[in-house]
Parts: C-alpha cells; structure tokens; sequence
DNA sequence: CTCCAAGAAGCGAGTAGTTCGCAAGTAGCG
DNA sequence: CGCTACTTGCGAACTACTCGCTTCTTGGAG
C-alpha cells in the first residue's frame, strides 16, 4: 500500500483521513459522499462530512477518483482503477450492473466520427430496465 | 392546438397552470423545473414553484413529458414528441448538443444481446468533450 | 344555470444534500 | 524545532425539491 506515494506524489499532503476516504472509496466501489463518511467513520468517528466531500473533490482533481451520475440526483464516486465500466441502472428495480466499456466502443466511434465528439461513457449511468425486471 | 384534448384524454383537469407548464416544456425544449417556472411566470406572474414540480410530475405520468439527468444533479423536462434525441453535455463547456438516437442503436443492441438490459438511451446524458472544446 | 365533490393551486414550512467561512490544528520544509 | 500553508472541524447558509394544509376551481350532475 504506497498511498504515501500515491498522494505525495499528486502534491497533497498526506492526512490520516485524506488517506482513508481514498481507501474508503478503493474498497466500496461505488458509493456517494455519505457512505464514504460512513465507511470513514467506522476507523476514525471523528471526521466531518465536509471533509469527505472536500477530499473527494481534492482527489477527484488529481484524478485519483472519479464521479458518476446514477441517478436520482446524487454524486457516486469510484476510484480510478475501475473506470472501465458502465453502470446499467435499472428504473424499475434500481439495481445497478454493470458491463465492460468495450459494448460502447461503436457508438463512442459514432459520436466521434459524426459530431466530434469525445465521450466519457462512464460518466452517466445507462438508465433501462434490466433483465429481471423486463420479464 | 388542440390542447385540451391532450390533456382531457388523459383523463386531467385543465387548468391554465397546466397548459402553461406543458406549453413552457415545448417551447423551450430543455428546461429545468427553474426555467419553466420562470417561462410560465411571464404570462402568468403568480404561479407557485410547487405547482410546477407538480405539474411536471403530473405530466410525466400520463408520458407528455420527460426528464433526463443532465449533470451536476438537477433534472431536465423535455416533451414526449422530442424524445428522439440524445443529449451530449460537454464538461468543458457546458453546451447540450443533440444527436439522433439512430447513433446508439447499435451499442443499445449490443447491452439487449449481451445482458438482456432494455436502454432508455435518452434518460440520461452523454457526457464528454465537444468539438469545439477538444480543439 | 346552479351545485357539489374531487382535484388542483397557493403558500409556507420542512428536508436532503452539499457548500462556505472561519478559527484551530497539523504536515512537512528549512 | 519552528513557521507557514494547507487541512480539518463545525456550524451556518444554500439549493433543489417535497409536503401538508387551506382555499379555489373544474367539470359532471341535477
């Protein structure tokens, strides 16, 4: 675990809950701002909920995390090893897939080629209906 | 326009605020709960905020109009009849381009195929880089 | 045309989620 | 070891939206 070298290296100090709001994230996967503080709390009752949301904006900027539109209105973050996937949320259930970047390949083509446009595929949720409940 | 139908066949009431709300929605296109409001203020200066959300809500239900996740949290109403667009936001930027819905039928194919997940591909926006911005 | 019940509007308070300002604390350089 | 700048904690402020309740209006019935 080189998180030392991990924040130094972007130029952040390195504070005990700096460190374990990255960790928090790396271990939940996907989560919002409240249950990282949650995750947070468990080690270190202490820290504030600004602080989440600040680190999480501060390693957001270093590109050590990243944030996603699920839905309903709410940030969910993720760190940046696993920025390889989509979110396939499901309207009826609220379940949330995933699936390899690659299915979007085509169409990130299409939009480049077309429009000129370069996606960040990731960034929104994939909002449907997922094969549960389409039955 | 024949109004009156629409919203009568749904089995609604029509009430001025109504019609007002859903006229707003069409007229501007994309719009946030604040625009419409805002938009419907200038005919008619005393409508309340919740009539508003209400109405969207109301309105949504019987599938006259639609909202999309266009970033930073905040819901975007569009009417049923443009549902045939995607919206790509640009990060730097912040315009809302279209496209037409035709560019993602292939990636849309692909997620029935593959994970059996029925896409409502406009639901949510396409986040990216635009043209301009990626010069 | 008038009356009535159900639905809708207005309004203010309430809530969730997030940001901000400021004082106190601490990491890390010299 | 000490200083300075970056961080944290904390409470207040904000924003976007929802709710409850009272009053008004629509649209069908008589």
């Amino acid at each position: 675990m080189a998180d030392q070298h991990e924040l130094r290296d972007k130029g952040l100090r390195l504070t005990p809950q700096r460190e374990l709001v990255l960790q928090a994230v790396r271990e939940l996967g996907h989560a919002t701002p409240e249950e990282v503080a949650e995750k947070v709390r468990a080690t270190h009752p202490g820290i504030n909920l600004s602080t989440v949301y600040r680190n999480l904006e501060t390693l957001e900027n270093v590109g050590l995390v990243q944030h996603t539109h699920l839905g309903h209105g709410g940030a969910t973050y993720h760190a940046a090893e696993e920025l390889t996937h989509l979110h396939l949320v499901c309207g009826d259930c609220g379940s949330v897939g995933d699936a390899p970047i690659d299915v979007a390949a085509t169409f990130v083509q299409n939009l480049a080629d077309d429009y000129g446009f370069r996606t960040d595929v990731s960034h929104f949720a994939i909002y449907g209906t997922c094969a549960a409940c389409v039955k």
